[in-house]
DNA sequence: TAGTAATCGAGACGGTACGTCTTGTCTTGGA
DNA sequence: TCCAAGACAAGACGTACCGTCTCGATTACTA
């Protein structure tokens, strides 16, 4: 990601490495996941084919790099003191967020691929996009617990529900945020 | 499903019906679903290519049906009548389907796979396989309480935390079955 | 070729011939030699396929069949007291059946794959059609000359020349084949 | 044939394109003309099929490139002044082409494929073999001679016979060459 | 201000899967 | 025994993409 290069030699092309990433983005939208291919993001993105696999090894890579930034900014709300409010906002923002958005679809198709490849399975770890956003209200809520459930799993059980629902293929319309996030501070708070 | 053919002409090989299943399989285990191809699978099962097309679309539909009764059959727990016990068996036994199973690695591919081809989804849907297993635990469990969820938002409680865990790649060592099926009755038996 | 068969079992099918003759026929006119296949033939002419292997081993012998009798006859002209007359209508029809008739563009066909395929040229070389026909012709003109050549050789004299015009693809326009018969009979008669 | 290209990009591998008129040549006497597939030539050439196709296309193309050199040159007699002879040497070249040579076999398979396939017609066309090695004897005997035939006409007189005699599968054996010459010289130079 | 070196777009290279087609054979039920 | 229908194993078709490899042309930094 540092942009300084060795002593000498002709420096990246920023231009190109834009080009490749608007490439793959608006490539996904038109012909999805799978007619998305190496050589037509090159074309594409007016970019020789040699500088695509310089830079990254296929298209998942390309593709994790040009939503990523999207992702964590999608999935960030605002926090106030009330934390049924906030704990309601992020859910609507992580179900908008998988179902609705441009990002969302990348990450879908990633996670996707990461059951089969585990190549991207790797390149989702180095980074745990929806963890991390779901931890800002975790770490909160447990908090003010009394429960001794780890964040990790304090995770599962607030974005599990919902993330089962939408990624077996049911309707989106059918989640009521707010009531999951009651039952998520009743899970937290009872027993 | 049922084998009766049309009039007239030579009638479907029930052979190799048998041979490209297992050929899908196997190579499945062996190579990957990456690199799991239609003309793999009709050298694999001696198999001409036509016949192959002939009867399935793709390789995902020849997963699936090589791996449906399975998938079946390993989430299928008996039942006792203590709920905590059944619901304990059932978390175990899918854990141990979407983690160590045959059949459940086929699942996961799939699973994958609909995130970005509307086909694959469209086979998924035709059975819930996970939606339907997790009923018979489920659909008691509602009727013992005095919750107001339907079925498919107690089963989105049940077995979307774990479901959230192993697809995000989390390790199922940390999974804790029991702790999962307490909580699961708290939410449907407090409020 | 005769009709008679063994002592049981259903007699060979005189519908089911003809519409293979005929499919063949027509779809040499429609598809050309290459795109002929036995399986295009059987289905035009709705029957099965077995049904075609039965009775001829490929495409050449069909249309052998199909335009054999309908050569001779193009080829046969009647006869004269006048040898010039009769050699030049002889030899326009042959330029016509080479270039225009529908028989003369199956016979075309198979001498073609005849320089390539020994089956063909075996089952082209069972009937001469062009020699036997020049023959009628030659014969009465070796008779009333004091050449020393043998029929073969005159006949190669006779329509060699228009022969290799056509089917080197020159212009069928430019033979003129008074000529040619002129030539052919003082080739016959001097030295 | 010039090997100028473009402004960019990898140049035409000379290595290759030899890879492949050696390899068709090779399995057009192996197999014949009928089993030379474009697939075989890729693979025996040891290129890509994409290759193959990238500059021919078909088995056609190949073949006429790889043995229009090789006929022109067995097709070439030295001149003396003794024009019956040089006849007599020309008409031996061309029997021995069309039957016994590697190159005459090529040669009349495409003369074959040009009489149902009108693009492989159309490459034979383009540069017209053997109209062009017979017009330098024809074109002599034409000027010492008071015949008004064209020189195409004078050809098919000179070749026509014995490539009747050739295509149509007759034995070469009985091919007197010295007198075909004779003959030729005869039909120019009487009436 | 020249030289060096890594970049760029372009496009050919050897491979290989795609989904379709035809081949010639086999297997039904019916005539 | 023949017929129409149609499934079978085999393998070529022409296309697409893979990841690599030249090309000539551009940029920077270095000497």
């Amino acid at each position: 990601m540092v942009e300084e290069h060795g002593r000498s030699g002709r420096p990246r092309s920023e231009r190109a490495r834009r080009a490749v990433l608007n490439a793959a983005d608006d490539l996904l939208v038109e012909v999805g996941y799978a007619a998305l291919t190496m050589k037509g993001i090159a074309e594409r993105a007016g970019v020789g084919r040699q500088t695509v696999y310089r830079w990254w090894s296929n298209k998942a890579e390309i593709l994790y790099e040009a939503s990523a930034i999207d992702a964590e900014q999608e999935l960030s709300v605002p926090l106030s003191d009330d934390l049924p409010d906030d704990l309601t906002a992020y859910l609507d923002a992580f179900v908008g967020f998988l179902t609705d958005s441009h990002a969302g679809a990348a990450y879908r198709a990633l996670l996707g691929e990461a059951q089969h490849d585990a190549a991207v399975a790797t390149l989702l770890s180095t980074k745990d996009i929806l963890g991390e956003s779901a931890a800002k209200l975790v770490e909160p809520a447990l908090r003010t617990s009394n429960s001794a459930l780890s964040a990790e799993q304090a995770t599962a059980h607030l974005i599990g529900p919902p993330f089962f629902h939408i990624l077996t293929g049911r309707s989106p319309a059918s989640i009521d945020t707010r009531r999951l996030a009651t039952e998520f501070l009743r899970v937290l708070n009872t027993g």
